[in-house]
DNA sequence: GAAGTATGACGTAAACATACGACATGGTGT
DNA sequence: ACACCATGTCGTATGTTTACGTCATACTTC
């Protein structure tokens, strides 16, 4: 690609430089970044029957706005919608949503501090 | 405040419409959305003796990107800094991140679909 | 004090995220 | 066929994030 020589500052795109781990860790935690699509799934995991898209009327925000992160979620994996005549069933799909939260959690287990014995900080 | 009556599209603002724990969830999480972070949270980990500014030098970044990363892992408490002469000792502030990681794994924890027992999905 | 080195702060450009109104789509019911 | 309803898509305005070069600061060493 000659093209990448005459870029000159190459926003967003440095982040394929890191591991397929660091990138696919932190790709999920982008997901969960915005407190309406922690609502979105707590709503989900709250609801004992399949909701609808008036999940909107139950968060501060628009359904267009909803309708977005929704979709969001749903090209994560995290949730899964089938159209069920008039409405839309949202649904979390547990099995890539475990996936998702094992290879998180399994990240931040692993990070412990193993410097700072007494010279430091 | 009278302005937010000719505020069109109240943009990024609405984040503040949720719960304290919904927005604490993600902003830890939107601290973690980045590789180029993670990657430097395994390096501090993986260094067995506290680590100057040269991490940039591990990582696929300007030292000046690196820098304005720390500097955000930092005001998350995640990581504390300490000056040591001509250099400076980041170290995981280990405190803060079992926090933030006990909140987040809490919360992750919660998530479990309740619906679609047959019907849907 | 001057040179060298390491760091953070400032400024800037491009890409992305958020939020919403308006429109298009498609099934329901009359 | 027609109106109706719920949903998704498109366009747009605004704010935030990412990435880097350049400068200012501060400590060390000669």
């Amino acid at each position: 690609m000659f093209t990448s020589y005459f870029i000159k500052h190459m926003t967003y795109t440095k982040a394929t430089a890191f591991s397929p781990e660091q990138q696919e860790v932190a790709r999920i935690a982008k997901v969960l970044s915005h407190p309406a699509r922690i609502a979105i799934l707590q709503h989900l995991a709250e609801a004992k029957t399949c909701i609808s898209g008036d999940i909107s009327s139950a968060l501060p925000l628009s359904r267009t706005t909803v309708s977005q992160h929704l979709t969001e979620l749903k090209n994560a994996g995290l949730i899964k919608g089938e159209i069920d005549g008039l409405t839309v069933c949202y649904c979390i799909d547990q099995e890539t949503y475990d996936k998702a939260r094992q290879l998180l959690e399994g990240m931040l287990a692993a990070i412990k501090s193993s410097c700072c014995t007494d010279t430091c900080c």
